[in-house]
DNA sequence: CGGATTTGCCTAAATGGATTAGGCAAATGC
DNA sequence: GCATTTGCCTAATCCATTTAGGCAAATCCG
């Protein structure tokens, strides 16, 4: 019998493929075993049990989306670093919608702390130097803007969009235009 | 053996409640038959299968909301009607989280177009048209209030803003006041 | 190179959820 | 009061998760 060559990383990177096909919810060790041709039972050695493996495919997802985002915003600022950041994070979510999936997975406290989730707020903050917020506004943009982009690309990846004019991109870059409207506006709003 | 008195309606509404109490994701049939001293497969004669009764807890959901933001947006107009939109939308997240969830189960798209989600569709243009955007703006103005209450109370309910300073609540409140200003200035937005 | 050890995937088995089929008793109609 | 209907039950199947233990391949070491 020739061997898999089953590993963790291994395992993780077949399911974050998984995920991107059949979706995250159905990313099991069942179908990924039967993905990688080997029994169920073998991906024990390698995983704890089936919430493991959910969580190191949402914690690799929450870096590869940190190093999208982090690549599209370093050398920009302003508005540019702003559309940068929002479309890195939506085209992701497009190409990969059972990791951005995965990048939702509730987490632990600690494992939440010890991820990848905050390098996303470091890199919000950032963009938000451009326009010069004082706290608490800046916490509130930061929130503001986590809202809008996680929740656009969740209604546009359900189909919330689809089939009505105009098209979800066409949206977005209004969105976004409107966005660096009232950041640059927000500490004189009332 | 003293009957329990099953209906589909009745274990809707149990449904919902579990859901409240142990999340949507674990709301199943063996759950339900556990909370109401039944045999799960005594839930099959008044649910087609699992998949059945989630539906039917989303759809329920979708009901309530609906009419919770009618009854709140009924006799107020621009940034009231907004504010009241908002409040009973992430009000109802916050007393009823599993229910919540379920109001984003995905459905198909006959049953999505024979739900309440057009209602809440149309409530928001309602809310719009204090606001008097010409179309496409109006649209993408819907599809922004929807981006930004989904997203906000997700990442709340998530714990994405517990125990860090401001609190959601200040967050939300400067949020609404950000959209009302960018609502109004928007149709001069380059 | 060859034996010992480690490692890796396997088989076997227990547990528990989803679902269907068929039975029996309670409710209902007359 | 009896016949019919209805409703929940038992029984059984299938499939996913998870654990335990075995055997062979890879590796190590002399």
């Amino acid at each position: 019998m020739v061997r898999a060559g089953l590993s963790t990383e291994g395992l993780v990177r077949a399911g974050a493929e998984l995920a991107d096909e059949i979706g995250f919810e159905q990313t099991t060790p069942a179908e990924l075993a039967r993905r990688l041709g080997v029994r169920t039972a073998s991906l024990y050695s390698h995983l704890r049990n089936a919430h493991d493996l959910k969580t190191r495919i949402a914690l690799t997802a929450l870096e590869e989306l940190a190093d999208r985002v982090s690549a599209a915003v370093a050398g920009r600022a302003g508005k540019d670093a702003l559309i940068a950041f929002a479309n890195a994070y939506r085209d992701y979510a497009l190409e990969h919608p059972g990791r951005f999936a995965a990048a939702r997975f509730p987490l632990d406290p600690e494992t939440a702390a010890a991820s990848a989730g905050v390098r996303h707020a470091r890199m919000t903050r950032a963009v938000l130097r451009g326009y010069d917020l004082a706290e608490p506004q800046q916490t509130h943009a930061v929130r503001l803007l986590g809202s809008v982009f996680s929740g656009f690309v969740v209604l546009e990846t359900a189909g919330g969009f689809s089939h009505s004019a105009p098209d979800a991109q066409e949206s977005w870059t209004e969105i976004l235009n409107g966005l660096d409207t009232l950041l640059r506006t927000w500490p004189t709003t009332s």
